[in-house]
DNA sequence: CAGCATCCCGGTGGATACTG
DNA sequence: CAGTATCCACCGGGATGCTG
């Protein structure tokens, strides 16, 4: 709270927390950086819905992926708190992935950006240049 | 619509248009590449509110970033119909930024996921791994 | 089955200098 | 003022091989 001084509504629906500049512009990117990856996108739709996922059922689930790459992307998932890993101790070894509470709630966000993504030809986004 | 044909409402809000697990994946992952860069939110939270910039207004605005960068980041967001650019044909040059109409409207979406965010602590997040 | 270690390549973004 | 051009470092992500 020491940087930017202008603090109305940048986001006007935001009612309970009042975001500076910087603040709202960091709070996005941060979200940003929980998300991208390659095939966390991917993951969180097959989990969506609180279904469990073994290892493996991803893996087959989601054509392309490396074994590297599936763990790797769910570990930030977990470590972020947006997935959950439940170890089974049994042999042989059996792990599955779900969401967390706050990973579901991802969902309706996502559904928020869908519905923008769909409005692009309805309002104009491609005017071309504007002269003046 | 050739992939997969799970095609149950991945995204329970979604009425109108319905969604295959495919399609709503590689909708916000193309969403996420058109905001991705590393200061494209800067730049359109300096824009959100139909605000109007020059270039050099930007530049000061955003401590660190280069010319290049700048420039750049501003004509991918054109390109993509997030942006308009508004050219003054005058000695010295000015060029002036703002939203498109859709630009705008991303507001919202943005504001869902920085609610989202929000709600981390609330919701339990980080509860640690969980043991079967 | 589930996961870690290593090597490598390409693209994104940064610094710097020049131009209409 | 508003760009363009070049050169370079970094790291995300893919391939491959090994382990508890």
């Amino acid at each position: 709270m020491t940087r930017t001084h202008e603090k109305v509504g940048y986001l006007p629906e935001s009612k309970e927390a009042q975001h500076t500049l910087d603040s709202a512009v960091d709070g996005v990117e941060q979200i940003f950086r929980l998300l991208e990856g390659r095939w966390k996108f991917v993951i969180l739709f097959h989990l969506f819905g609180g279904k469990l996922k073994r290892f493996s059922e991803l893996e087959r689930a989601i054509p392309g992926v490396s074994q590297k790459m599936l763990i790797q992307q769910l570990r930030q998932l977990e470590a972020d708190g947006i997935v959950r890993r439940i170890v089974h101790h049994q042999v042989p070894p059996k792990v599955e992935y779900g969401l967390t509470e706050w990973g579901q709630a991802l969902c309706p966000a996502l559904d928020a950006l869908l519905k923008w993504h769909a409005q692009r030809e309805r309002l104009g986004a491609g005017e071309g240049r504007a002269k003046a």
